[in-house]
RNA sequence: GGGCGAGUGGUGGAAUGGCAGACACGAAGGACUUAAAAUCCUUUGACCUUAAACGGUUGUGUGGGUUCGACUCCCACCUCGCCCA
C-alpha cells in the first residue's frame, strides 16, 4: 500500500488557511480572564525578511501557541514601523514615493510571515505611517506639549556641507557623510524635544520593578540615565565677581584645582573674549571644537584640546587664582558646562595640564605615602588622605567628599545635586516621510499647537526629493501655508517630522483599539491588557526604543490616561543569527532567504532549525546543512505515523496499565513522560527550545528502535497503544514549533482539528519513576566502575553492595578506604590510600 | 578606558558541584541500487594498550586556589563579541 507522502507545501497550506479561517489568533480581548499579550517588536518594513529575522517572530510563535495550549486567551498582533529614512532614501534614488516603497514592502513581508506560519490576529495590524494612526502620534506630542513635556530649544544637527542637507547620526560614517565622504560638520538648529530628563528618576528607580527583564538589559537602561551624586561649586570670575558654576562629583579635590574648563558652547565665552586682543584666535578655537563630533571630543583616546581665554577664576574654598582655559571634551549640556581641572586626581586633567604646562596640585596620598607633583607619572585616583587641604588636611578623601560638600553648603558657596548623563530626546527630523509635528508659528500668537479636532496633520503626498538642502516638506507651500488657529490669521506650519521612535514608543497601546478614530487608545482595555506579559525582541533596542516606550507610559501614566507605569512586564532578547562570521545583511551579501527554503523544505522545517540551532538568548551561526538535519526528523516523523494511518482508527483506545505493560513498552512510557517533564520545565522556565527538540528526537531515537506492529494479539495491542499515546504526545509537544505537520498528523491518528484545541500534555508522577538506577562508583574520584541498584535502595545497602563490586576489590587491593561519600541516586566515591 | 557577555570535539551545541561531549551537522565504513540521490545500520575528542574484548592516560582559553570531586565556585591573566565613552 503506497504511503502518504509528506507534501509539506500542501500541508502548509491548508493550514495557513484553517487557522485564519477558524480564527485560532483572533483574540476577543472582552475575555480577560487568563489574558497573556504576547507581543513581538515591530518591524520595520525594509523589504524583504531574512532567517536572521525570522528568529524573532518564530519564536514569539511558538510563546503564543503554547500559552493558547496552556489554556491563556493569547493576544498576539503585528504591525509595521514603517516611517523612516530607507523609504526617503530609495525615493531619492529611485523616484518610488515612499508610501509606494513602505505598502509593497509590507505586502512583500506580511505574505513572508504568513507563509512562515507564525499566527496573528491581523484584524489588529497598525502602520505608523497610515494617517490613522499618526494622528495619534500627533495626539501623543500635543499632550507632552501641554504638559511642559515638549520645548524648542537649539542643537548641533549633523550638517553635510556638500550635500547641502540635514544627516541622521546613522548617516555619518567616521565623521563623513555616508553618501558622498565629505566630512560632516556641526550646525545650530531650533529643534524639538521631550524632557526625558525630567523622568530620569522614575525611569532608573522603576527598573526595580521589571522582575521579568534580563539584567544586562536594565544595566544598560541604568547606564545610560547615568546617575551621578555630586556638587554645583559657584567660582567667581576675576573682576566681574560673576559667578560660574562647575560641577563635579569629587568636592574632596576641591583643593588641587589648577585651572577651570568650559565647554565651547558656553554662553560667557563670547563677553570673555570679545575685545580682546586673542579674539579671533578664541573663537576659530570654539569654532572647530564645535565642529568636532562628540565621540571625537570626548574619547578616552582621543587628544583633548584646549585653549585660554586670559581671564581668571575664583576658587571659592581657598581664594586661589587659577586660569580660564576653554577645553573641547566639555560638553555644554552635562552638568553646567564649566569643569574644575584637577590634574593630580584626574587622569584627563593631568595629560592636559602637562600639554599646556599647567600646575599640578596633590591633595590626596596614599595612607603613610607622600606624592610629590613633580614626579607624578599619573593622576592618583584611589583613595587616601586629604593634604595642602586646609582644614581636612589628615581625613580620608571619602569623608572629606562629604565634609567639604557640607562646608560649602554652610558658607553658601555650593550645593549637593545630582545630575544625570541622559539628555532630553531630540525628536525633530528634517525629514519628509515621518508623523509632522503639530504645531504652527504665528506672527501674532507664536508658537501655536494644533488644535486636537485638526488632526492628523497630513504629509502632502506630491513632494520634491531630489532637493538639496532642507526639509522637503518646507518646500510645500500647501503644506506650510495655513491659518493660525487662534487669530485665523495667516501662519506657518512646522516642517519638521518626528524621530521614528516616538510612532514606536506607544503602538502596544493601539493594538487594543486599532480602528478607533475617537482615540488613540481605549483606556479600559489597555487597562485590562496591559502590561505586555511577554516583549520578544533584539538586544539592540535595549536601550532606546525601550527606554522611550517606558517614558510615553509613564507621562500617561502621569496624566491619568492609563493605569500603568511599565509597559512590559517580561522582556526577551534573543540573539542574532550570523552567517560567515558576520550578522546578516544585504551588503555583506551573506543572507539567507527564507522564501527559498521553505519551497525546498517547508517551514516547519526552518522553523525546526532555527529553533534548534542554539539557546535563542545567544547569538548562533547559520549552518545550511543544519537545515537538511531537521528536514530529516520530520520526514522520520511523518513515517513513523502514517506508516499506521489504518490502525488508529481500528485500534480502540484503552486506558494504558503502567503494571501490564512489556518491559520494553514500560519504557517508552516511563520515557515520553519524562520528556513531557522536560519540554514542559524548558518553555516554562529557560526558553531551552533547542534541549527541549533534542529530548524529542531522543525519544523518537527509542520509539524507533521499538518494533510496531498492526496488531493482531494482546501483547501487540497494548504496546500499540503506548506507540499511540507516545506519538500523540509527540505531537502536542511539538505542535508550538512545528505547527502545520503536527496539525496534520494529528488529523491522521484519527483526530478533529485543530491540534490547537487540545490542552498540553501533563505528565504521569507515577510513569517517570524509574525502577532501577545506574550508580557510579568512584575511587578516589575516577570512575571505576558502574552498578545498577533498586531506586530507594539506602545507604548502607548500597555502600555493602558497592564493596562487593569485582572492580572494586581489585581497584582497593593493598589499599585502605579512608573516607566514603555518598550521593544518593548519583554516585558512591570511596576515598583510599 | 568602563560595563556586560562568551571561550567545550572537525562544526552548532549539551551538562551549572557528581560518568564531559546529550541532540544534531559533517566525516568514515557498510546495506539497498545497474548507478546516483534518498533511506537504514555501524563508528566517530585525542593518545596508549590489545588479535579482539576488557582496560588505561589525557582532555572544557591560560595559570593558581577551594573541594572527596570543578566546564560549573573563587582569584589573576589572555582572546573574541556587544554596548557605552
Amino acid at each position: 500500500m503506497a504511503q502518504r507522502e509528506y507534501n509539506f507545501t500542501e500541508i502548509e497550506t491548508k493550514w495557513q488557511g484553517y487557522w485564519e479561517g477558524c480564527g485560532l489568533f483572533h483574540t476577543d480581548d472582552s475575555k480577560t480572564r487568563d489574558k497573556f499579550y504576547c507581543l513581538v517588536m515591530f518591524p520595520y518594513p525594509s523589504g524583504t525578511l531574512h532567517v536572521g529575522h525570522g528568529r524573532n517572530y518564530i519564536i514569539g510563535d511558538v510563546v503564543a501557541r503554547y500559552k493558547i495550549m496552556k489554556g491563556h486567551n493569547v493576544l498576539s498582533p503585528i504591525g509595521w514601523d514603517a516611517f523612516g529614512l530607507p523609504a526617503e532614501n530609495a525615493a531619492i534614488k529611485g523616484g518610488t514615493h515612499p508610501a509606494v516603497w513602505t505598502h509593497k514592502n509590507i505586502k512583500a513581508m506580511k505574505h513572508q510571515l504568513q507563509r512562515w506560519g507564525v499566527g496573528y490576529d491581523w484584524n489588529r495590524e497598525v502602520t505608523s505611517c497610515n494617517p490613522e494612526y499618526y494622528k495619534w502620534t500627533q495626539w501623543i506630542f500635543l499632550k507632552l506639549y501641554e504638559n511642559d513635556l515638549a520645548y524648542k530649544k537649539k542643537a548641533a544637527v549633523n550638517w553635510c556641507p556638500s550635500c547641502s542637507t540635514v544627516l541622521a547620526n546613522e548617516q555619518v560614517v567616521d565623521g563623513c557623510c555616508e553618501r558622498c565622504d565629505s566630512p560632516v560638520r556641526q550646525r545650530d538648529l531650533v529643534q524639538w524635544f521631550f524632557r526625558i530628563s525630567d523622568y530620569a528618576q522614575k525611569l532608573l528607580d522603576d527598573l526595580s520593578l521589571l522582575e521579568g527583564w534580563p539584567e544586562r538589559v536594565k544595566t544598560m537602561q541604568a547606564n545610560w540615565i547615568g546617575r551621578s551624586e555630586g556638587v554645583r561649586i559657584d567660582f567667581r570670575l576675576e573682576g566681574s565677581g560673576e559667578i560660574l558654576p562647575c560641577f563635579t562629583t569629587r568636592p574632596d579635590t576641591l583643593y588641587g584645582v589648577t585651572f577651570v574648563s568650559l565647554a565651547p558652547e558656553h554662553p560667557i565665552i563670547e563677553q570673555l573674549v570679545t575685545g580682546s586682543p586673542r579674539e579671533d584666535e578664541v573663537m576659530a578655537f570654539v569654532e572647530k571644537a564645535r565642529n568636532q563630533g562628540m565621540v571625537e571630543r570626548t574619547a578616552a583616546d582621543s587628544v583633548k584640546e584646549g585653549i585660554f581665554t586670559e581671564a581668571y577664576i575664583i576658587n571659592p574654598i581657598n581664594n586661589a587664582r587659577v586660569p580660564l582655559w576653554i577645553g573641547n571634551y566639555v560638553l555644554m549640556d552635562y552638568g553646567t558646562g564649566a569643569v574644575m581641572g584637577v590634574p593630580a586626581h584626574d587622569q584627563r586633567d593631568f595629560l592636559f595640564a602637562k600639554k599646556y604646562n599647567l600646575p599640578v596640585k596633590v591633595v590626596i596620598q596614599p595612607e603613610g605615602e607622600a606624592l610629590y607633583a613633580e614626579t607624578l607619572k599619573e593622576a592618583f585616583v584611589l583613595e587616601g588622605v586629604q593634604v595642602n587641604s586646609g582644614i581636612f588636611n589628615g581625613m580620608p578623601n571619602t569623608k572629606a567628599m562629604t565634609a567639604i560638600a557640607e562646608h560649602l553648603e554652610s558658607k553658601n558657596i555650593g550645593k549637593r545635586t545630582v545630575t544625570y548623563r541622559i539628555r532630553d530626546w531630540l525628536i525633530s527630523r528634517q525629514r519628509y516621510w515621518g508623523a509632522p509635528i503639530p504645531i504652527i508659528y504665528c506672527e501674532k500668537c507664536g508658537t501655536v499647537p494644533v488644535p486636537e479636532s485638526q488632526l492628523p496633520v497630513l504629509l502632502p503626498e506630491k513632494v520634491a526629493f531630489q532637493s538639496h538642502g532642507m526639509n522637503p516638506l518646507a518646500k510645500v507651500d500647501s503644506f506650510v501655508n495655513t491659518t493660525c488657529p487662534k487669530c485665523k490669521e495667516p501662519a506657518q506650519r512646522e516642517v519638521d517630522t518626528m524621530d521614528t521612535f516616538v510612532d514606536s514608543s506607544w503602538y502596544f497601546l493601539r493594538y487594543l483599539s486599532p480602528k478607533d478614530d475617537h482615540q488613540p487608545f481605549d483606556k479600559k482595555k489597555v487597562n485590562a491588557w496591559l502590561p505586555v506579559d511577554q516583549y520578544i525582541g533584539g538586544v539592540e533596542h535595549a536601550i532606546l526604543h525601550l527606554l522611550y516606550s517606558r517614558f510615553i507610559t509613564k507621562v500617561l501614566h502621569n496624566f491619568n490616561y492609563i493605569g500603568f507605569k511599565e509597559p512590559f512586564r517580561h522582556l526577551f532578547t534573543q540573539g542574532m543569527i550570523i552567517k560567515d562570521g558576520a550578522k546578516m545583511s544585504k551588503s555583506k551579501g551573506n543572507v539567507v532567504s527564507p522564501d527559498e527554503l521553505i519551497e525546498k523544505f517547508g517551514a516547519d522545517t526552518q522553523r525546526l532549525y532555527t529553533l534548534f540551532i542554539g539557546p535563542p538568548q545567544k547569538d548562533a551561526e547559520w549552518n545550511d546543512r543544519g537545515v537538511l538535519g531537521a528536514n530529516r526528523f520530520l520526514n522520520r516523523l511523518w513515517q513513523k505515523i502514517v506508516e499506521f494511518e489504518d490502525s488508529y482508527t481500528k485500534v480502540k483506545r484503552a486506558q494504558i496499565d503502567m503494571q501490564k505493560l512489556s518491559p520494553k513498552a514500560k519504557d517508552i512510557y516511563r520515557k515520553t513522560n519524562q520528556a513531557i517533564k522536560k519540554i514542559t520545565e524548558d518553555l516554562d522556565t529557560s526558553w531551552h527550545f533547542n534541549t527541549a527538540i533534542a529530548s524529542i528526537m531522543e525519544l523518537l531515537n527509542t520509539i524507533d528502535s521499538f518494533k510496531v506492529v498492526v496488531p493482531g494479539n494482546t501483547e501487540e495491542e497494548s504496546d500499540f497503544q503506548v506507540f499511540r499515546h507516545s506519538m500523540e504526545t509527540i505531537l502536542l509537544l511539538m505542535a508550538p514549533f512545528v505547527p502545520h505537520i503536527c496539525e496534520e498528523l494529528w488529523e491522521v491518528m484519527g483526530h478533529k482539528p485543530s491540534i490547537f484545541n487540545n490542552t498540553w500534555p501533563e505528565y504521569d508522577k507515577d510513569a517517570i519513576q524509574e525502577e532501577e538506577i545506574e550508580i557510579v562508583i568512584q575511587i578516589n574520584s575516577k570512575v571505576r566502575s558502574h552498578v545498577s541498584v533498586p531506586v530507594d535502595i539506602d545507604e548502607e545497602a548500597l555502600k555493602e553492595l558497592v564493596m562487593k563490586n569485582e572492580r572494586v576489590i581489585a581497584c582497593m587491593e593493598g589499599k585502605k578506604p579512608v573516607k566514603t561519600i555518598v550521593i544518593p541516586k548519583k554516585l558512591v566515591n570511596i576515598v583510599v590510600k
